[in-house]
DNA sequence: CGGCAAGTTGAGCCAGGTCAACTCCGGTGG
DNA sequence: CCACCGGAGTTGACCTGGCTCAACTTGCCG
């Protein structure tokens, strides 16, 4: 018989949100999964402790933004990989290797997820483990295009690509020309390999150029979406930066 | 009753290795498999069609080296994740997008499996779920750390963790401090986001600081695995004995 | 042993890093 | 309500790591 979900639940995005996890999964598994694991609230700056996260090696994402980062000897630090609304990342057997720290960029919101629940589920829902395993690749290829960005473009054509990335993940809550950037300017530099003085200067250049407007300092309106992805793409001929035809294709082809 | 794989399966390296995905499934599914999926060898240089891959769209390797590789406008090209043995690649409803091209940059075995086949193992096998999923959580990390190679290491350092990659990944065939660069020095420069140039400048640099030797194009010998490591991490000084755990991280770690 | 691709070396230059000064903005207290 | 403060972001001037291009050497395969 099924119990009823926890409140806390009914609140959490993971849950509300279609197509997310908790939203797949059975009453009866959700209640069991929800007894068993821990929310949390992280603000920016904040991560867990090791042991935390030893024995709560899982953590989805509701809301706000986590990144994995790598600290250098020398203090350089960088930002490899954005975590946001749906994402669950699975640090088992990870978390003691050299790898990098989850630390929140944002105020947002977790779920430690109970490594065991959460294995049974995956065992016994094929809907659920059909969304984790998307979710896993679907982090994977971006990790994969991540790299293809940071290792031969230049910075504005980086800063274009990411412009596109937040776009594409925020595809459904936000109008056609407008994005939302989730992280301050020095972690969108950190992220992309560059300096924040670089990010700053690439803004300004679009913006120049008239392919952006920053309505603040985290809402980009985008005025020439074909211009913008001509540069992500690594074209570097300013000519025909008008073109009708493409910009509705290219529109009318998303979502 | 379980029929005894076929011939080619038993040659195969994905079902004789210990551990990779057809050694843990039973005789009755590899069967199946092996009935319903494609082998195939390809060329350095070689890809997959399109249509290839809309209808076979996971490819496991069996030997070699597959790439994903990004094109930009101007011909800058970009090699984005390195595949290798017992690696499995989905890219399922991916291959339409504007994903990378998945290239060999040598002699390769590979086989494309049945995605009804391999949908209904992972449902139905923990332990090829386990080992599947094991896999992909690796690429996922391997492209994470690799992104945050790209981000802010230079050069040397870059190549510096790129060995370590390498013997990571054959860690079970090879000597202590020898490691095999599986690709030629224009795909590891591509991989790393530089110039076959600079790559050679860097192994130079190396060898005659005595870190390494090249026993061959390929083969490179570890003589200071430390002073590497050191590199590798981005410690300048080449006399630091290491400071412990600065962790300038704030702590979570509740109930 | 010739021919071609792969890799190496050298010289000059530029994108973006670095450093320092400045502006902007939100929060706080008088 | 305003004045102040501190952190985030921006701007400018200068400098350097690694890209570029071209010449050269090495290694591979028939």
């Amino acid at each position: 018989m099924a119990v009823k979900p926890k409140v806390k639940c009914q609140k959490c995005a993971m849950y509300s949100e279609t197509g997310l996890f908790c939203d797949v999964i059975s009453p009866d598994e959700l209640d069991g999964l929800s007894d068993e694991s821990r929310t949390a609230t992280l603000k920016r700056g904040e991560t867990f402790s090791g042991e935390a996260l030893t024995t709560w090696p899982i953590v989805a994402v509701a809301t706000g933004v986590l990144s994995m980062q790598h600290l250098l000897e020398d203090g350089r630090k960088s930002i490899a990989a954005l975590f946001m609304q749906g994402d669950i990342i699975d640090l088992r057997d990870i978390s003691n290797r050299n790898r990098g720290h989850l630390i929140a960029l944002s105020t947002s919101n977790v779920c430690r997820l109970s490594p065991a629940m959460f294995q049974r589920i995956m065992e016994s829902n094929p809907d659920a483990q059909h969304v984790v395993w998307r979710n896993l690749r679907d982090q994977t290829f971006r990790a994969i295009d991540h790299s293809a960005d940071l290792s031969k473009k230049q910075a504005l054509e980086k800063l274009a690509s990411f412009i596109f990335e937040c776009r594409h993940r925020q595809a459904r809550n936000v109008s056609e020309n407008s994005v939302v950037i989730p992280v301050r300017r020095v972690d969108l530099a950190e992220y992309l390999g560059m300096q924040p003085e670089t990010v700053s200067r690439c803004f300004r250049n679009l913006e120049e150029r008239g392919i952006v407007e920053l309505k603040s300092i985290k809402h980009v309106k985008l005025l020439s979406i074909p211009a913008l992805r001509r540069i992500a793409n690594g074209d570097k001929n300013p000519v025909n930066l008008r073109d009708p035809a493409k910009d509705t294709f290219k529109i009318l082809s998303f979502g």
